[in-house]
DNA sequence: ACGGTCGATCGCGTTCATAT
DNA sequence: ATATGAACGCGATCGACCGT
């Protein structure tokens, strides 16, 4: 959706008229998603499944807003930044984020950020109305509700994650029938987070919530720093550990506990984030890309993308140019 | 020439015991 | 509490091959 789009729908108008006000400018297909020009200043009315909040530089700036009143806000973070995110004035996390990291925002609930670094955000939006039709169609009319979605702190999972992504392909409008895409894939984000909840009651170390940071932060900072220096070339976990100055052991478990996430597997989503950008330039050949992004083969170059990304990078490169997103 | 797939090899991540 | 090191299973990696 383009911006000429975005700006006939104030954010701040009342959601029924908002609705019908947006269905008389634009067709109703293209109304699932929204670009923020503030941090989470979309109001989600009815249609609007998902908002995306990107920030190219960091500011000094910190953004407050209110929760939304009538369900829940999933955040997805699609590239790593850092930030001090605060629900009620409570910090939930302050530090680096990793790649398909989320967290939930309660029904009302206040929340306040400071991105320290370059950030690109996902918003669902997940209607109390939905979670409650959900949890009577699985758990029985009488269940307990309402409830608290996704704990209180970050979380991963990889097929939110992958829900997500899914979503945010939304965006431009280049998925057939996307309204009703766009809602299917919410309903599936939903479940998922039920299917979470049930699971951490049974078993709780099969949700993979995100922990505070055990290994220090100069440290963690040093080994990201290094990273995104080096790379375009070979980076072997000792180098990693070597650059944060503890064994390599201490460091991989010590790195999943703060991130998240493997070393490895963090420095694959780099590499794929990086390459993605590269891929925007129709000229320049997959192998040179692979090689530009760290990789040493474009077998493995394209095994890692399919496997992260969901399509081969020639693939996902003729989509994005298909849609005009090309780079001279 | 470029890009995708497959199989063998190797290194990563995890667990556990131990040291400081 | 924090850090190190050994052992081991398995997924990541890379070279070879094939298709376009």
């Amino acid at each position: 959706m383009d911006a000429a789009v975005l700006s006939l729908v104030p954010a701040t108008v009342p959601a029924r008229v908002a609705s019908s006000a947006q269905d008389a400018i634009t067709p109703p297909l293209r109304n699932s998603f929204r670009l923020e020009r503030s941090w989470r200043d979309t109001v989600p009315f009815d249609g609007v499944v998902a908002s995306r909040w990107r920030m190219p530089a960091p500011c000094d700036t910190a953004f407050e807003r209110a929760g939304w009143g009538e369900g829940y806000t999933l955040a997805v973070h699609l590239s790593s930044t850092r930030m001090l995110f605060q629900h009620e004035r409570e910090i939930v996390w302050s530090g680096f984020v990793a790649p398909g990291t989320m967290l939930v925002t309660q029904p009302g609930e206040r929340a306040t950020v400071r991105f320290h670094a370059p950030c690109d955000v996902l918003h669902v939006f997940l209607p109390m109305r939905q979670v409650r039709r959900l949890i009577s169609g699985a758990r029985g009319a009488d269940a307990p509700q309402p409830i608290a979605l996704g704990g209180s702190g970050l979380m991963r999972d990889a097929a939110i994650e992958r829900l997500a992504l899914l979503l945010a392909d939304v965006q431009d409008g280049a998925v057939a029938f996307h309204r009703d895409y766009a809602c299917a894939i919410r309903e599936a984000i939903v479940a998922r987070l039920l299917a979470l909840q049930d699971d951490a009651g049974e078993a709780r170390d099969t949700r993979a919530e995100v922990r505070r940071a055990s290994l220090p932060d100069w440290r963690l900072r040093r080994a990201l720093a290094y990273v995104d220096t080096h790379l375009a070339e070979p980076i072997g976990l000792r180098d990693l550990a070597a650059s944060a100055g503890v064994t390599r052991m201490h460091f991989a478990a010590q790195f999943r506990l703060a991130m998240g996430l493997a070393p490895h597997e963090y420095l694959m989503r780099c590499r794929i984030e990086r390459a993605k950008s590269l891929l925007l330039n129709a000229d320049r050949a997959i192998l040179d890309i692979a090689l530009a992004c760290g990789f040493r083969t474009h077998a493995h170059f394209g095994a890692v993308f399919k496997r992260m990304v969901g399509a081969s990078p020639t693939g996902w490169r003729a989509q994005r140019l298909e849609r005009g997103e090309a780079i001279s």
